[in-house]
DNA sequence: GTGAAAGCGCTAACAC
DNA sequence: GTGTTAGCGCTTTCAC
């Protein structure tokens, strides 16, 4: 009863000519079963390689590619990684995203995107895009709701923040330096001379934009300074109004720190066209990211870099340790940045100097 | 034989505590069967709202969520759309991909990513991204091979590319008017009494930006004088380069079209950093796309605009016509634009009109 | 309106 | 090393 005729169970002849062949297809026209064509797709499976060429070869003339929807039916991995993320108009979470993706594709996975509203609540339709079995689940400037958290621990889905933070446990973080960025800022402004500081935070309920205002008015009050701070929301027209409303103050800032580099093109923007003030002579402007645009001659600005390329490696390195099992499902990284100097604010009379082709300033206490 | 107690075959106790609930959890705890539940969650299924109502309870207790996974082995249909992106980092793309996410996810949609190479080619690592059952294959910024067309054409999945043009039959295309901003950008620099043009193109194949290249020459050279032409590869450094070597030549132009605004963006930075030119008293940048940053006071280019949102509009219009078959595989659809007049160029003497807060212009031919 | 049963295309024991 | 078998979680006839 085991002879080869008695294959038409599951090895029936099928419309060959629409949609996608599949194992079958391929096991009928190399003489295999359906399990060996399975095996000759798997890395690493017991298989005879005189067989695997027959049933590559079969694979090939009939253009099958393996179902990945349903491979990942049975293996419960998928390949697909989520991704929320709220401000891909700025160019940063941009080159996030190009990073993870460019990472991940090299290992076969791929990103599976959700533009999240920019609001703090993460919506609810993430929920459903969890549904598609993703192995880990990547936030950029958007937060989970714990209702969120508690479905991927309870479904072993690693969660990683990029930039953000978060009370939930459970999840990782992978962010930039940004206590160092708040206080190597405040250095130099102070080292340049500035007597009038602002800050222009994404929002009042950021940590990480708290963060780099923390650090900031501490290092600037605790030489006696005020710290002016409003928020921008982490937008163009968010930032321009918070500049336009400094720059209106009856003591006008020197100095203004915006908490990203996308702000602090407003900023430059608003201090250039509508108070006509020349950067930096009456205005110095820095900001946090180093995106391209920032060396760009248009904005040439003076900001603290934090790495997409690191933010991208760090995260998928968590992601990947996690679903090895070997890490715990809490981590925080912190990626290192530096303070490159451009021309968008006043410079010390010392600390600075220079890198390759770049200049950075690190502070020199005394 | 029908008696409630049979029902350990399927409906066997499952350990609940671990990972997601099945629609059999459900059913158990509903007690109802489990193809109940399936119809529970399919919209106009014949059901009692009774039955439903209980269902629906018993699948929230559990934290239930369909496995789309799963669905969509069934349907063959996975909600997914597959887009295949070159250049993440100019923000009309970025912005291209927002648009589109935000839309699909309107109907319950996701974007599968895939960061392509810059080159023409099609990568490899596309092919297996088909296997996801995708539900079409959006291609932003790159061409497909035919070899992947052909599995697409296949599997009954659209194509739609944006912005790019392709010769293989079976493949819809949405672009911005190419020809029109070419000649209207030229009949406006000519207009506006410049001598000596050059145009900065995307690459050499790329159709796009021959088209734009072509109607601009057409109407140059029909008015007696040359173009100088570059190619910027859609890249910030290679516009860059471009420009060196065209403000290098013996006879500098005083007006450049660029393909992009993103190339213009790097022409106006070249020409005022390395060249100390005057912009736009010493030379005119015209760009294409209307990007956000176009109308940042540090570029405020005049440039003939496309809009993102109508692409994005345009492009899941042709896919949901073509997944509900009442459409051709090739549709070709060209969103409308306008020359948007800003300071990077010198003003012709007539043609110019207020549209809301912004200027356009529009030829005059007499 | 509801349940039973078959099957989507694959992987993973399990025999041989 | 290879084939057989039993699912993965869902949709979808088909009876009743």
């Amino acid at each position: 009863m085991r002879k080869p005729g008695k294959t038409d169970g599951r090895l029936r002849s099928r419309a060959r000519d629409s949609r996608h062949p599949t194992e079958i297809d391929v096991a009928e026209r190399a003489g295999v079963s359906q399990s060996a064509v399975s095996r000759a797709f798997t890395a690493g499976a017991s298989i005879a390689a005189e067989t695997r060429k027959k049933i590559l070869e079969a694979a090939k003339a009939l253009g099958y590619q393996p179902n990945l929807i349903a491979r990942s039916l049975t293996t419960k991995r998928s390949n697909i990684v989520g991704l929320a993320i709220s401000s891909l108009e700025n160019p940063f979470y941009a080159q996030v995203v190009k990073e993870l993706s460019e990472r991940l594709s090299a290992t076969g996975r791929y990103i599976l995107m959700f533009a999240a509203s920019p609001g703090e609540a993460a919506d609810p339709r993430l929920e459903a895009f969890l549904s598609y079995q993703i192995d880990a689940l990547v936030l950029t400037a958007t937060s989970p709701s714990e209702a969120l958290v508690g479905h991927c621990r309870k479904s072993g889905v690693p969660v990683v923040l990029i930039n953000r933070e978060s009370k939930v446990a459970g999840v990782s973080t992978v962010r930039g330096e940004n206590r160092r960025a708040g206080e190597t800022v405040a250095a130099f402004l102070v080292a340049g001379g500035h007597k009038r500081f602002a800050f222009i935070g994404g929002t009042a309920v950021s940590t990480v934009s708290r963060e780099r205002e923390g650090a900031f008015s501490d290092f600037i009050t605790r030489r006696g300074h005020d710290v002016a701070v409003r928020y921008g929301d982490y937008t163009f027209t968010g930032a321009a109004a918070a500049t336009r409303s400094l720059l209106s103050l009856p003591n006008r800032p020197d100095a203004i720190f915006c908490a990203s580099d996308f702000m602090a093109f407003a900023t430059l923007d608003v201090a250039r066209r509508e108070f006509d003030l020349s950067i930096p002579r009456d205005l110095s402007v820095v900001g946090v990211d180093d995106v391209a645009e920032a060396s760009h001659a248009a904005y040439d600005l003076t900001t603290f870099s934090q790495h997409p390329a690191e933010l991208a490696r760090e995260t998928i390195e968590i992601i990947d340790a996690q679903i090895a099992g070997k890490r715990p499902r809490t981590e925080r990284r912190e990626v290192h940045g530096e303070l490159i100097v451009r021309s968008s604010a006043r410079l010390p009379a010392a600390g600075l100097s220079e890198a390759g082709s770049r200049r950075i300033w690190v502070p020199v206490y005394d």
